[in-house]
DNA sequence: ATCGTATATGCGTACATACGCAGATATGCA
DNA sequence: TGCATATCTGCGTATGTACGCATATACGAT
């Protein structure tokens, strides 16, 4: 009963663990904003805190996390830092993202299935 | 100090949240596998559990979110449910994330920006 | 050196979530 | 009916995370 499974194709363990951490970096409000903002042009903490409507210090801390991940960096001038998006990749996935919000189509899924309907 | 910001162009609320939840579902390894399984033919939650190495309760578990969340629809034949992609975007999203996978480019962002190196 | 501004970091708290286990439900068959 | 299989659901636990606060650091100006 293993090997009769049909012919799936599969990601490796590694890409799949990538893509998984690229997504969670996704999956903040703040640093969607953040991101979508820097894809527009670089911008320092403070503006971006205004334009994602949050405190300095969160904007500060999702920056570095995005800096981890080298999906931003971070230029210094004077005492200002002024942040750039990095990858060409991440325009991609969030216009993919933000686009497919507009077009979410729920149907009725939110019932587990029972017996086949008629 | 409240407009004299650069004239970025910012996503709606709601749009940015929507598109962090399909994120976050998109944020974890066994939903990945789920989905890029579901997304090349349908099947049932103890096949997708062997393809996503994972026990069939967190198989299930997971197929409920993504149904709840419109991402995959659910067909029972006898005592199998043979679940399926409902959403096109999803494919997109998924191979752009896994493509990405697979040509990150973590120069040396680890670092706090200091003073410019000269 | 001292102060003020802009960022960064450490810590605690509140909250979310993935997984395992037990039990409930649905379906098919004897 | 009773039993077996497949799936679903509720609960407890361990871990992850976003945010606020206090504090530290970096830089410029006086």
């Amino acid at each position: 009963m293993h090997s009769s499974l049909p012919d799936f194709d599969m990601p490796n363990e590694e890409q799949v663990h990538l893509a998984a951490e690229s997504f969670r970096l996704l999956s903040d409000p703040t640093r969607i904003k953040i991101l979508w903002a820097l894809l527009q042009g670089e911008s320092s903490v403070a503006c971006l805190a205004e334009l994602a409507d949050a405190a300095p210090t969160a904007v500060s801390q999702h920056l570095a996390k995005l800096r981890l991940a080298g999906l931003v960096k971070g230029r210094r001038e004077g005492t200002f830092v002024y942040y750039t998006a990095a990858d060409e990749h991440v325009r991609k996935l969030l216009a993919q993202g933000l686009f497919h919000a507009d077009h979410i189509d729920r149907g009725q899924a939110d019932q587990a299935p029972a017996h086949a309907a008629p």
